[in-house]
DNA sequence: ATGGTTGACATTCAA
C-alpha cells in the first residue's frame, strides 16, 4: 500500500499535475494540502475518472485538504480538529482499509512571534491531543502532510539561515514536532535513509530547485503499529520540473501488506 | 532591511 501526500498549491491550476503523476506513481492513497477549492468546486468526478474515490475539505483562496484513494472505501471521514474552533479548513482524517489516515496542513506561521506562529502553536497543541486520542482509537495510523516543519539540520539547505530563530525550524516548532512523534509516530523517510539535503519544497523565488535550496517539510509518520511495515519512503522530485509547478513535491511511503 | 515568485482575487494577502 503506496500512501503519499501532496501540497498541490491550487487544485485547479494542479489538476493536469496530479492526473499525471497519479498515473506515474500509483499511490494507493493521497492526501492533498492547499487544494483552495470550496467543496462545491471539488472536482472528484475527475478524479473518480483517473480511477480515484475523493473525500474534500475545502474553503476558497486557502487551505483546504483532501484524502484520495484508488480502489478502496474510504470510510469515517472526520474534518477539522474535533473540540478545536478554527476557519480555517487545515485537517481531513479517514479510514483506508485497515490504516487510520490523518492528513494535515500545518499552520505557516510567518515569522517567529507574529500572531501566526502563536496560532501555529497552539493548532499543534490542539493536534497532539486529538493524535493522542486518536492513536488509543487506531493503532495503524499514518499522519502526513505538509508540516511547515523541517526536523532537523539534515533537513534544510542552509542550516545557518533555517536556524533555531526561524520559522520553519525554530525551538518551539521543531519540540511540537517532537511531542508528536513522542506519541509513537516515526518519520518514514528517516526509518531507511540518514541522507541530508532531500528536501520537499523549494521556494519558486531565486531559482531555488535549480539550485537545491529547499526544505524537507512534508512528512508521513506511521504509528509503532505500522513501523515494521514501512518498507520504503522516498520524495518524487519530478513533478517539481513540470510546467508551472507547485512549490512542493509528493512525499509518500509504502506499508506492506 | 528588502525583494525575490506564485496563486487567488481584485490590489493586496499568504506562502
Amino acid at each position: 500500500m503506496k500512501i503519499a501526500s501532496w501540497n498541490v498549491n491550487s487544485l485547479n491550476v494542479r489538476l493536469p499535475h496530479l492526473e499525471q503523476w497519479l498515473r506515474d506513481a500509483a499511490p494507493d492513497v493521497v492526501g492533498l494540502q492547499e487544494t483552495k477549492l470550496e467543496d462545491a468546486k471539488f472536482p472528484d468526478t475527475a478524479l473518480a475518472g483517473f480511477g480515484y474515490r475523493s473525500v474534500f475539505h475545502g474553503q476558497k483562496t486557502y487551505n483546504g485538504v483532501a484524502i484520495l484513494a484508488r480502489e478502496r472505501a474510504i470510510e469515517d471521514v472526520q474534518a477539522g480538529i474535533p473540540g478545536f474552533e478554527d476557519d480555517q479548513k487545515r485537517v481531513i482524517a479517514a479510514t483506508v482499509g485497515d490504516v487510520r489516515i490523518v492528513n494535515l496542513y500545518v499552520v505557516n506561521g510567518q515569522d517567529v512571534g507574529t500572531d501566526k506562529y502563536a496560532y501555529k502553536l497552539r493548532w499543534l497543541d490542539a493536534v497532539h491531543a486529538w493524535l493522542a486520542d486518536e492513536l488509543q482509537r487506531h493503532p495503524k495510523l499514518v499522519v502526513l502532510g505538509d508540516f511547515n516543519i523541517a526536523p532537523d539540520a539534515r533537513d534544510v539547505h542552509d542550516p545557518e539561515v533555517w536556524n533555531e530563530a526561524h520559522i520553519l525550524t525554530s525551538t518551539a516548532e521543531r519540540d511540537a514536532l517532537r511531542r508528536l512523534q513522542a506519541l509513537g509516530l516515526h518519520d518514514a523517510f528517516r526509518l531507511h535513509s540518514d541522507e541530508a539535503g532531500v528536501f520537499s519544497w523549494w521556494d519558486y523565488r531565486q531559482a531555488a530547485f535549480r539550485r537545491n535550496l529547499g526544505l524537507r517539510i512534508d512528512l508521513t509518520l506511521v504509528s509503532d503499529a505500522l513501523r515494521p511495515r514501512a518498507a520504503a519512503s522516498g520524495i518524487d522530485r519530478e513533478p517539481r520540473t513540470w510546467d508551472r509547478p507547485s512549490d512542493h513535491a509528493p512525499a509518500w511511503v509504502t506499508l506492506a501488506g
